[in-house]
DNA sequence: TTAAAGCCGACAATATTCGTCGGTTTTTAA
DNA sequence: TTAAAAACCGACGAATATTGTCGGCTTTAA
């Protein structure tokens, strides 16, 4: 039960970029980030490509470009970023959608419900707090 | 951030066992507790052990031998079940006790907080569900 | 005394996560 | 106009963790 680091480091980036958010130039380099936050510049990269597809980041091309928040920090929730990042964001896979994870069991499930009750307190949890709250 | 097939399937026994748990002979053998819950024999051994050596089940050894529950399912919380079987509790590793996972970044970690909460949500939340919960 | 059951450690298979690499495209500034 | 800095992209490999298997041992009731 642990959150991959892959969601940390993007937590991470996200909050160095919210904590420049209102600075007059508030766009940073790749290699900026991955310097302040000490994390692989590789798979930084892959990390922010997928935040950027989520529409969290935006994106500037060419030199003197990189990466800036899209949203300000107070509407950005810790929740998005890391259902962004986490490949699997249920507790237990017949919680998913897809029918191909239906299982046999599902009716007369006993300890399904567990799971349930998990998820929505992750979710709420992780939802209640914005970018903003950590720069406090 | 998803629970183990370990967690599953011993929670999955543990329920089944507290169904029985009132029954005039309430022991159940692996074999048996396998089969009536399709998971695999051999694996199941080494998680119902994790349980016993916790004080959780007891076993009894021999022919007619098998588990049973050490504690009546109210006093059995899911929360000590998962603990027991979960390699990883915490949701990062800068949480755990161990100093080998002192982060240098603790000091000025903006994002500790947030799997602190996570940490606190999801053991009050199993806490307070108990085997006897499962049931009704 | 035998068969059914628990006990134990080693190991193999699989899946997932983490990280690397090489190359392409875009853009700005010299 | 061209060089350098940066984002973009996909493939791959390494490391780690999870899941499952196996063989042999010990215990106990019939």
């Amino acid at each position: 039960m642990r959150v991959s680091k892959k969601s940390q480091y993007g937590l991470r980036a996200m909050v160095y970029l919210a904590s420049v958010f209102s600075k007059k130039n508030n766009i940073r380099s790749l290699k900026k980030i991955s310097q302040k936050e000490n994390i692989s510049f590789d798979y930084l990269e892959k990390i922010i490509s997928q935040l950027e597809k989520k529409g969290l980041v935006g994106a500037k091309r060419g030199i003197r470009g990189g990466y800036f928040l899209k949203r300000s920090p107070q509407k950005i929730s810790v929740g998005e970023i890391i259902s962004t990042l986490e490949s699997t964001m249920f507790p237990v896979k017949c919680l998913a959608k897809e029918k191909r994870y239906n299982c046999p069991r599902k009716k007369t499930c006993r300890t399904v419900n567990v799971w349930r009750k998990v998820q929505e307190v992750l979710n709420s949890t992780l939802n209640s707090i914005t970018l903003a709250d950590l720069l406090k």
